[in-house]
DNA sequence: GATGAATGAGTGTTCATTCAT
DNA sequence: AATGAATGAACACTCATTCAT
C-alpha cells in the first residue's frame, strides 16, 4: 500500500517474491512453506525476503492483503455498471466466481483460516466490505446488527455453494447465482429474528 | 518416577492423552501444539503419546474422529425423541448449538481445514451424515445430489450464524434457530436449481 | 552354555527371543534392530528380553558367542573323520563354505565388526581356534607368532574368496577350495618373514 | 556468537566439519557420532553441517569418497616412479602400508562396512581402482573374471598382514611386503583355478 | 515366567532469523 | 539491493530400560 512502485527495476525482486509466495501459500499454507522455497521460486536469496518484509508473517499478511484488495476492487468494479439493486447483487455474485475460477488463490486465502490475529482481520474486513456494498445495493448505508448478520450468513451459504461449485461435481454456475439471488430477500425478510435478544420471536 | 505405574491406570493415560490432546489442538491447531505440551498437560512422558498413537498426526486423527462421532451422535439422540419432521430438524438445530456451546472444541475442529487429508475425510463424513439425517427427516432416504448440495449450504448458512452466536455479539439463540428452520423449505424448494448443468433455469 | 535346558517350555521363549535375534541381527545389523522387533518375531512381549539377557548387547554377545560356537564344532567334526593333512585342510576349508552356504548368519556375524569389544573378542578367538585347528592337522601344537599371523592372513584370501563365491559371480566352490590349498604350503614356506623384527630378510 | 562470519570462512567451515567428521566417523563408526559432536570439534553450529550436507548420512558418504580419493591417489603417485612391474609392486604395497600408518583413518574406513550402499559402492570401487591399478603393472589392460578375483583375494592376504602389523604385535613392514610380493605370481599362476565353473580342475 | 505401560535421554532434521560482505 | 553463511531454538520421533502386576 504504502510502498511507492517507482520504474526502478529493484522492486522487481519484491513483486517476484510477492508472486512466489502467493502461489506457494495457496498451495500449501503458511506453515508449510519454508522462507527458502519461497525464494528460491523467485530466484532470490532468502535473505533478501527478511530484507523486504522483516518476516514470514509480515509477508504472509502482505500477500493476504493484496488478495483481499484485488477481491474487493473485482466487487465494486463488477457492481458499478449495473442500474438495479437486483442486477447489482447479481453482478457481485458472478464477479466473485469470476474472480474465484480465474484467482482460485484468493479463495483458498479466504477460506483458510488465519495464521495471524492479523490475517484474520484482513479477511474479515473484506467480508465486511462486501456485506456493506451488498446491503448498499438497496440502500442501506448504516446497515443495523441482525441485517449485517443476515447477510453474513447469506454469504456463508452462498460460499458454500461456490465451494462445490469449484470442485465441479456438477453444479451449475447459474444455479449457484440464481439460488443465491433467490434466497437474498427471504433472508432479509427474517433478518429481524438475528436482533436483540429480548426481541418477540415465534415461528 | 513420581507417576505410579499401575496397570489399571492404562487406559487411563491414553485418555488424559486424548483429552488433553482435545483441549489444546483446539485452541491453537495441529502444528502450534508439541507433542511436549501435550504430554506434560495429561501429566505423561511424552514418549507415551508415541506408544500410543505412534504418531502426532495420527493423534490427532483419533482425537478428531472421537469428536465427529460424539457429534453425530449428539444429532441422532436428540432427534429421536422428536415426532414430527419440522420438530426432529429444530431439535437438530438445537442439539448442534446445546454441543457446541457445552464443546467448543469439537465446532472448532469442524471448521478448521484438516491437517491431514485423513482428518478432512473425517469431518466431511460427519457433515454427509448430518444431511442425510436431516433430509432423512423428510422422508428422503436416498437424495439426489441437488438436494444434498441444498442442504449443505443451508448448513452453510447456519453455520454462520452459530459463529456469530458462540461469539455472543447479541445474537439470540432462539433467532439463529427459527431463522435457518423457515429457511429450510425454501431452500429445498429452489434445490433443482443445483441440480444437472444442462436443466432449464431462469430467474 | 551355563544355561540348563530343562524339559519346561518355559525356555522355549528364550530360544523363540535367540532365533528371532539372530535372522534380524544378521540382516541388519545390532544398532538397527529395535528390542522391539525382535520381541515381536519371537512372538514374546519384549520385556521378556530384558528378562533374560538384561541387555541388548548381551543378547547380542549371546547370539554371537552361538554362532561363533557353532562354526567351530563344524570345523572340528568335520575334520576329524580325514586321515592325511592334506585331507583335513580340504574337510576344513569345505565345511567352512558349507556352513556358510547353509547358515550365511555365522559368516555375516564373522565379517561384521562387533558391536561391543565382548564380540569382536568372541569371533577373534573363534579365528583363533580355526588357526590352531589348521596348524594342528600338521603336528604344531604350540605354534609361533609368524605361523599364527601367517595362517590367518591365509585365511584371508581364502575368506575373500569364499565372499566372491557367495555373491554367485560365476566363481566355482572347488576353484575356491583348489586355489586355497596349494597356497598354503607356499604361505607356510614364507612365515618365517613375519618374525621378528630384527629377522634377516630379503627377497 | 563468538564465531566471526566471514565470507571468506565459507570453505574454511567447511572444511573443518568434514577434517572433525573424518576425525570422530573413523573412531567410533557412523551411528555412533552424533551430528552434535561433530559440529562441536569443528568449532560449528550443529544446523551448519546440514546447511553443507542436508544429511548425516551424505555427510559420511562425502568423508568416505574423500578418504577413498586419496587413497587412490596414493596408489597412483607411488607407482608412477617405479620401473619394473615388481619394483611398482612393491611401490603399491609401500604406499598403502604408509598411507595406512599416517591416516589410519583412510584403512578404518575401509575395512568398515559401509552404512549405505552408498558408501560400499564408494570402497569397492576404490578397491577395484587398485586391482586394476596392479594388474596393470603388468601389462594386463583388461583383465578377465577369475585374474580381479585372484587379486582381491590376494590382497585379502596382504590386508590382514597389514592390520596385523598396525596392531604392532611384531610383525615386520618388510616381512608384509616381502611375504606378499613373493605370494603374487604364485596366485596369480593359479588365477585359472577360479574361472568359469566347469573347468576342469584337480589338485 | 511374562506382560506391556511408562519413562526420558538422545538425536536427526528443520527453519526463521541475523549479519558480514 | 542482495547474498548466503551461520546460528540455535524447537520438535518429532526412537528406543533401551524399568517395573508394577
Amino acid at each position: 500500500m504504502k510502498r511507492s512502485r517507482t520504474k526502478s527495476g529493484a522492486t522487481d525482486s519484491r513483486d517476484k517474491i510477492v508472486q512466489a509466495a502467493t502461489t506457494l501459500f495457496t498451495q500449501t499454507g503458511f506453515q508449510d512453506v519454508p522462507v527458502e522455497e519461497i525464494a528460491r521460486l523467485a530466484g532470490v536469496a532468502h535473505g533478501l525476503v527478511f530484507h523486504y518484509f522483516g518476516t514470514k508473517a509480515r509477508l504472509y499478511e502482505d500477500v493476504s492483503q493484496s488478495a483481499a484488495d484485488r477481491l474487493d476492487l473485482v466487487h465494486i468494479k463488477a457492481t458499478q455498471a449495473a442500474k438495479t439493486p437486483n442486477d447489482k447483487l447479481r453482478a457481485f455474485l458472478e464477479s466473485h466466481m469470476d474472480a474465484v475460477s480465474q484467482r482460485r488463490a484468493d479463495y483458498v486465502f479466504h477460506s483458510r483460516g488465519g495464521a495471524t490475529p492479523a490475517i484474520q482481520a484482513i479477511w474479515e474486513n473484506s467480508r465486511s466490505n462486501a456485506i456493506h456494498l451488498v446491503l448498499g445495493f438497496f440502500g442501506v448505508a448504516q446497515p443495523s446488527v441482525p441485517l449485517v448478520v443476515a447477510t453474513r450468513a447469506w454469504l456463508g451459504y452462498y460460499d458454500e455453494l461456490v465451494l462445490e461449485w469449484i470442485q465441479d461435481r456438477g453444479v451449475p454456475r447459474d444455479g449457484v447465482i440464481v439460488s443465491s439471488l433467490r434466497l437474498f430477500p427471504v433472508v432479509m425478510a427474517q433478518a429481524h429474528l438475528l436482533g436483540a435478544k429480548d426481541a418477540p420471536q415465534n415461528l
